[in-house]
RNA sequence: GGUUCGGUAGUUCAGUUGGUUAGAAUGCCGCCCUGUCACGGCGGAGGUCGCGGGUUCGAGUCCCGUCCGGACCGCCA
């Protein structure tokens, strides 16, 4: 037996005990008559004590000793004259009698601290040590938790988890596909899938009617800080729902997991349509810890000779309380901000609320201060606040106004990672157009069911339908996203027209959904969410890498196993695969 | 495909207007030290300034190109 007890386990209910622990050897504090290791493994940090009155031999030993060494060491339990109120097994020390070394070390390249001097590229090569940082194993133990917890709970709701397979069909809906060639069908491929997206379905249809599964979805797509190539989902389906069922039952897991993981109480969950969110956020994705509405201003900006608002389909802008001083290098820094090219804006026009009541704006030659009141008055900005106005073409300055918005949120520390403000988006638009290939695209997927009400549209006026579609959205992250399905082969095959198909393409792309859907198939809805996302929400980070045991770079490469990389000829031989050079 | 920031000791970084021998901290090595826990003290080793080209009497510093990494836009049903 290499250890009786693990290095996070002992403390002064053991003293006098005989224990033999294994480990790293974290740090060695070398005082000349006496050194002491820190001993460290996943459960914690235990210090051992060497003597050279006690045993000059074993000391001399314990002092060549270095890093990330791994040893077993023996001896006993004892109480420290001087503790260590900072960790758990600070108030124990273990002399040490004897002791093997089981591995050497190289020095690594990097400290195996909290706070490591390492940088993150250097980290990603040796993965292997930094997993063994502290912040990172707690981030793979948050996971864990958040993936049993998941696994309860929907459990107790009887959903069955089911393996769906991954070498499947590519389809053209969608991301891009990852594909795989088939050694055994020349010149064919399976493709990775997106989602178990099919298979799902097809599931409810053979009555499985509550599945899950917490599964890899692949996407070949630029990657982000929230966005992996290889990523996990909460993937889910119900049969015999409507929308509301779907919402209850997922609002249910968002609010057991932020209890038993966090204990956090989710008091409100407010359900928002599209046209809100876009039209009050401008954003599907709206980050609800802190207000800054959007209002829009036409009324009281246009025909008054300034040209620019005059010139704009929309005038909008939103009220910062309390930055009324914000000091000309301030605003102009929010200018240059909503002029960078990722934002896009022309300009910015800010006005000032004065704490003795007049205005200041960027644009008092076309405004007098009666004009720049009603301003103030349509805002409910009082004196003190600043507002801030962006104009131009509906769609793309709110977008603008929406990045204004996070970064004013941003600067006035609004967006506490510790505060939780989760809500549904719904009734998405069914349909987006898509200038490139000048055809709708499906806005969720091809399989997501208009709202009966809008349904007289879909041939006539497709861009204005709604679909029964759902984002679960937390402070301003799209945690997941679902949809009430298609279960009529006629309607599905309409959506498919829609979407530019033959019925041949359709055919063969989906047919064998279709066909299921002619033998009973069960009205149904499901949602997925982002397992990565929801684990670093919870962890308090905007990146999931750190939630990732093994994550990709920037470029889609993983650098400590240096991959992607060509293959053997002979593996392209027996593939029939011709490498072709530019 | 695009925007932007970065690449200097094992590591994290500083490096002025282009000017002598490129610095600090930490890590590493050696010596000293009996209650440390960010131990302490003294000493030492450690550099193709990402790579290639250009401007210049002179380039870590300026210019061009390229590679690598981060963040973002496009993209991501």
């Amino acid at each position: 037996m290499l250890r009786t007890h693990t290095c996070g386990a002992l403390n002064i209910q053991n003293v006098g005990q005989s224990v033999s622990l294994s480990g790293w050897v974290q740090k060695s504090r070398d005082l000349g008559g006496m050194t002491f290791i820190d001993l460290r493994d996943r459960y914690g940090i235990t210090q051992l004590v060497f003597n050279m009155d006690t045993d000059a031999t074993l000391c001399e030993q314990a002092r060549k000793l270095g890093r990330e060494f791994v040893i077993q060491a023996k001896g006993k339990v004892c109480e420290r004259s001087n503790k260590n109120k900072k960790i758990p097994t600070g108030e124990i020390e273990i002399t040490v009698s004897e002791f093997v070394i089981l591995n050497k070390s190289k020095t690594p390249p990097f400290t195996i601290e909290d706070e490591s001097d390492g940088g993150e590229e250097l980290r990603m090569k040796y993965r292997y040590l930094d997993l063994r940082r502290n912040p990172l194993r707690k981030n793979l133990e948050l996971r864990h938790r958040m993936s049993i917890e998941t696994r309860k709970y929907l459990d107790k709701q009887e959903f069955f988890e089911i393996e769906t397979p991954y070498l499947i069909k590519s389809t053209p809906e969608g991301a891009r596909d990852f594909v795989v060639p088939s050694r055994m069908n020349e010149n064919q491929f399976y493709a990775l899938p997106q989602s178990p997206q099919t298979f799902k379905q097809l599931l409810m249809v053979a009555g499985y009617d509550r599945y899950y599964q917490i599964v890899k979805c692949f996407r070949d797509e630029d990657l982000r800080a929230d966005r992996q190539p290889e990523f996990t989902q909460i993937d889910c389906e119900m049969a015999f729902v409507d929308q509301n069922d779907i919402l209850d039952t997922f609002e249910g897991l968002a609010k057991y997991l932020f209890k038993t993981v966090k204990n956090i109480e989710i008091e409100e969950f407010p359900r928002m349509s599209y046209a809100d969110a876009m039209r009050l956020y401008g954003s599907d994705k709206p980050d609800l810890r802190f207000g800054m509405e959007f209002v829009e201003m036409n009324d009281v900006a246009q025909n008054k000779g300034f040209k620019v608002f005059d010139d704009a389909e929309l005038v909008v802008g939103f009220c910062a309380e309390g930055c009324g001083e914000y000091t000309r290098k301030q605003l102009d820094k929010l200018t240059d901000f909503v002029k960078r090219p990722q934002v896009g804006a022309l300009g910015m026009i800010y006005l000032k609320c004065n704490e003795d009541g007049t205005f200041k704006s960027s644009v008092d030659k076309f405004f007098d201060e009666d004009a720049l009141k009603t301003w103030a008055e349509k805002l409910n900005a009082k004196a003190g606040d600043l507002v801030l106005v962006l104009s131009g073409e509906a769609e793309k300055v709110r977008k603008q106004l929406c990045e204004l918005r996070l970064e004013m949120g941003n600067q006035l520390g609004l967006r506490d990672p510790k505060v939780f403000k989760p809500l549904w988006v719904v009734d998405f638009p069914l349909l987006e157009w898509d200038e490139d290939s000048e055809r709708y695209h499906a806005m969720h997927h091809p399989f997501t069911s208009p709202k009966p009400e809008d349904l007289h549209l879909l041939e006539t006026d497709p861009g204005n339908v709604r679909a029964n579609a759902y984002d679960m959205v937390i402070n301003g992250s799209e945690i997941g996203g679902g949809s009430i399905r298609i279960f009529d082969k006629d309607l599905q095959k309409r959506m498919f027209t829609l979407l530019g198909f033959s019925d041949e393409e359709a055919q063969a792309q989906f047919g064998f959904l279709m066909n299921a859907f002619e033998f009973g198939a069960p009205p149904h809805g499901g949602i997925a969410l982002g397992f990565d996302r929801i684990v670093a929400l919870f962890g308090g980070s905007d990146s999931i890498r750190d939630f990732i045991a093994f994550p990709k770079n920037n470029s889609g490469r993983d650098v400590m196993i240096d991959s992607p990389s060509p293959i053997a000829q002979t593996q392209l031989d027996e593939l029939k695969l011709k490498i072709v050079k530019e």
